[in-house]
DNA sequence: CTATTAGTTCGGAATTATCCGAACCAATCG
DNA sequence: CGATTGGTTCGGATAATTCCGAACTAATAG
């Protein structure tokens, strides 16, 4: 790989790492390895190049690998004869995220559910003017509905561009 | 408030709070600050409420709150002749949770026109079966941009009821 | 003026997260 | 068999986060 290249991509892997830090929150060598298999590709990454390049220990190496495995964020294959593993990303990843998405907004449907019914019972003993006013998680679970319905569209559309391949 | 309901609430604290230390990563009193606040509703929760209430120090409660109030998370109201303040969510958090999420998309998709344009570098140099293939990215960025746009309608839909009342 | 209330600021203690090295295991090579 | 390769596990060092207490300010009350 060229010289250039080289720097651009380990410019690209702090950058994609930070990013990672926050979105799925890493640590940072953990989301600093993601960023490397997604960098690298479909030729693979082994253990040993990731220890080398990011100049991490084997021990952080092989703890946050497999815990990215854990999370079905990477995979590997395999090569006849050869005892090294070949690090790549989990091709659903798309369809993943999407789900983690649903998953949240789901999760945070309960929970405006949750103190909807503490808030309705709160209000019994209420006076009027300090009465919870319930249109806030009225309008929330609805933007939730819609945002889900939206991108349940989405999912299915990828799944069947998929299936389709 | 009756010794259920009291219960309720600070079951209901603990459960937002984590939910909010996740989401947007606050400190653990910092997510029970605002959670606190959510619960307790239009007639505001005082400073010494929280010192109470939450058994945490002053200068915790100092601290979080006024990060609360930099997010624009949290405002208050006063009252004539009382010094103390009155803490009640910003009314327009849903407004920007919407935001949140459109900024974070766009940043996502910066990025991967970033990883785009470093992949099609390298796939100059790269044999036909190690080529990165840029479907991924393409779809992904497709993904993002309707999910923008269906969010955006919903967001006009909100800010359109909101002014109507 | 003194006391009290409402809150802020800062130094450091306690907790938690992250990473490393050393010792280890299991498979293959010679 | 011993040596090398490809990794795992565990104890502890280091760094970062979170929280607290003490000392402080600023406003009002008596």
């Amino acid at each position: 790989m060229q010289e250039n290249l080289m720097k651009t991509k380990c410019r690209l892997v702090e950058k994609l790492g930070i990013h990672f830090e926050n979105k799925d929150n890493l640590a940072p060598v953990g989301a600093r390895i993601l960023s490397y298999i997604i960098l690298t590709g479909k030729q693979g990454t082994t253990f040993e190049d990731l220890v080398s390049n990011l100049c991490a220990s084997k021990s952080t190496v092989s703890t946050h690998l497999n815990h990215l495995q854990d999370l079905n964020k990477v995979e590997y294959y395999t090569k006849t004869g050869d005892r090294k593993k070949y690090f790549i990303i989990n091709n659903d990843t798309m369809v993943q995220g999407i789900l983690e998405l649903m998953n949240q907004w789901e999760e945070q449907k309960q929970l405006h559910m949750e103190i909807m019914d503490f808030k309705i019972d709160a209000n019994k003993a209420l006076d009027e003017d300090t009465k919870f006013n319930l249109d806030f998680h009225k309008g929330y679970i609805e933007f939730l509905d819609e945002a889900t319905q939206s991108i349940s569209k989405l999912r299915n559309k990828i799944i069947e561009k998929n299936t389709k391949l």
